[in-house]
DNA sequence: TGAAAAATACCCAAATCAGGGTATTGTGCA
DNA sequence: TGCACAATACCCTGATTTGGGTATTTTTCA
């Protein structure tokens, strides 16, 4: 009895990539690469034209990121399944992509048999993540735990004060462009100062980035 | 009459890269991959055996990074040219590069024909740089006749004294840590934020940071 | 060796920030 | 309707930083 092969469709910005996976997947014999691009929008169209089974994207390209693309490929073809592949595993993305409906995060450093392994359990509904993005994301998550057992969420309000300091803007500067009284920024930033457990600003803006607040 | 081929050997930790490189370079007749490995040493090994004409290096590994690969490797086999390859154009790692001997810096969004460009190029005893990184050098170039026109270099102590205040230490502190008086750390600081042009610690930092100088 | 640069140190005044309060107003949620 | 929270604002004090000087010693280099 034949297996329908899966169908697979790449999209990178970089063809070397693109060959690499090509490569890769080329002796296996239940997958097929029906399809590669070096954009987004052109996977598209190809998906409204055509079945595919797996979409294998990178998330850091020019004209559409992959974020955005799985977004939209979610939203019109939500059987088609999105493995990311990235460089770097930059946790703070990967809470975003879960919400736009990717099944897995693989990293550049992968081997062929993780690609491989990565893709067969896509297939069958699993989610799948390389090793280091799930350490990543433990990780992140015990020092989110740490902060809010500690501190409170910075409001709107405070994060716009923080952006300003971001920006060497002075308190009695940050007055005058906000439109409130030097006190209220002053009030702001020691709570932000209270809240973050941060004493000066630099300390402040590390905290912030570190977090990406702003 | 049939002329030698160009021996390439590649080195990346990136099995896919590999892939990618080798499925680029297929269909070159005058190309021949004589080798690859995923690790710097391996290359060494390989290197003292086998006659390479070109070695394509990936820049960040981690055993063994491009630079140290390239400084050995023209140490060794001077005769080897050896052609970077990098996600990124950081342009404060180009000169070094060149220092150890490097003879061209391309980046993975390179296409097909402009790899095979570099390699030509590289082979006749040129140098190739991706036109994003040429332009990088060129900006940084500029950049940094700009910082000297209007001010100065900083001194040892001073910079010691910038990456102090990056790790959030106070005059007072510094002064103590450093063994000086409180009122010298004052005086530094003042001559660095005259020479930089900047005010506050963020901004110096931020000077510093993309000046690379802590 | 002599000049220039770097590192050291001090004085002074003004500006800014940090940290401790309290209080009023509006908004959203239970 | 009332509570919690956010945003606003003010008071006060002490610490710290910024910015203007000058001056001595040590290092570096031509």
């Amino acid at each position: 009895m034949v297996v329908n092969k899966l169908k697979i469709f790449i999209v990178d910005d970089h063809q070397i990539l693109i060959d690499g996976i090509e490569s890769m997947l080329k002796g296996v014999a239940e997958f097929e690469v029906v399809g590669k691009t070096l954009d987004g929008n052109l996977a598209l169209d190809f998906l409204s034209q055509n079945y595919v089974d797996i979409l294998l994207t990178d998330l850091y390209m020019p004209k559409m990121t992959g974020m955005e693309l799985t977004r939209r490929v979610k939203k019109l073809f939500p059987e088609v399944k999105v493995l990311a592949l990235s460089v770097s595993y930059d946790v703070s993305i990967v809470h975003d992509l879960m919400d736009a409906g990717i099944s897995g995060f693989i990293i550049k450093t992968i081997g062929r048999d993780e690609l491989i392994e990565a893709i067969q359990q896509i297939a069958k509904g699993n989610v799948y993540f390389s090793r280091e993005v799930s350490n990543e994301i433990l990780r992140s998550l015990s020092i989110r735990s740490d902060a809010e057992e500690g501190n409170y969420r910075l409001t709107e309000r405070e994060i716009e004060i923080v952006k300003h300091l971001a920006q060497e803007y002075s308190n009695s500067e940050m007055a005058k462009k906000l439109c409130i009284s030097e006190r209220t920024v002053e009030t702001h930033r020691k709570n932000i100062y209270r809240k973050t457990n941060t004493k000066t600003v630099l300390g402040l803006i590390k905290y912030a980035t570190e977090r990406k607040l702003i």
